[in-house]
DNA sequence: TTAACAATTAAACGATTGTTTAATTGTCGT
DNA sequence: ACGACAATTAAACAATCGTTTAATTGTTAA
């Protein structure tokens, strides 16, 4: 690898290149970050982080129309994010228990508390 | 406010909603993670988190046109990520040294190694 | 087996996004 | 002032995304 221009630390930039995420690295971690790229999508998985819902409440709480919301529970659902438990007729929604649910979910509250403080 | 369905456990879902960040809040978010949300831009952050360099090297790292590198350049830039510096015909991009930007890196680095660890 | 409700799926639509190509602006050396 | 290089901007385009409407699947009670 040799860049365009020379500045006088080409030899950093190189190995930063070497220690820098594979493409899939960047690419699976943009798709995580692309979920929460929504606001509806983001409010309703920290509500998730919050409490164990049916659709209908979350429809509800989430001012939206029961397909709307499913089209959302389906992809937080398939990337591992929120899990979900049938019980007679309704559906049960809840953020699953592992690592990165609950790192993200600490991650939007800080990045709520940083963009806008105390609000 | 009242849900559609009684679980048993509506007042807690009530007060939740009250403790609930605001929809700005949410908005503003997503707006964030939405920059992150393209492999190219998070990929692209991260490099100016570790390094200034020029447009043109930028480039030939990202493997991109100098008008899409420009593109999401001015994103990050718009969103207070990174700044830019002139020397002579040459822009130079750096990530900016803010509490957002610091976490946000940290945040990546949390994300792919819990994503992809090792990798 | 119906009827009613809960949830998901499918198709369609408008809106947004990322890249390309081409044109433009800014800067330097001659 | 000119030519060459660096970077940005603009317009066009395909691709993706989020919502709506309508149809479908799953479950329960009569």
């Amino acid at each position: 690898m040799r860049l365009p221009h020379d500045h006088g630390h080409s030899e950093s930039s190189i190995s930063l290149l070497e220690d820098m995420p594979s493409i899939e690295g960047f690419s699976t971690a943009s798709d995580i970050f692309k979920l929460l790229g929504d606001a509806s999508r983001v409010k309703l998985f920290w509500l998730l982080c919050h409490m164990e819902e049916c659709v209908t409440d979350l429809a509800a709480m989430m001012d939206m129309s029961a397909p709307a919301l499913s089209h959302h529970l389906r992809f937080l659902k398939a990337s591992g994010l929120i899990v979900s438990r049938r019980e007679g007729k309704e559906v049960f929604y809840r953020c699953a228990d592992t690592e990165l649910a609950d790192a993200l979910h600490h991650i939007i509250e800080d990045v709520v508390e940083i963009a806008c403080p105390g609000a």
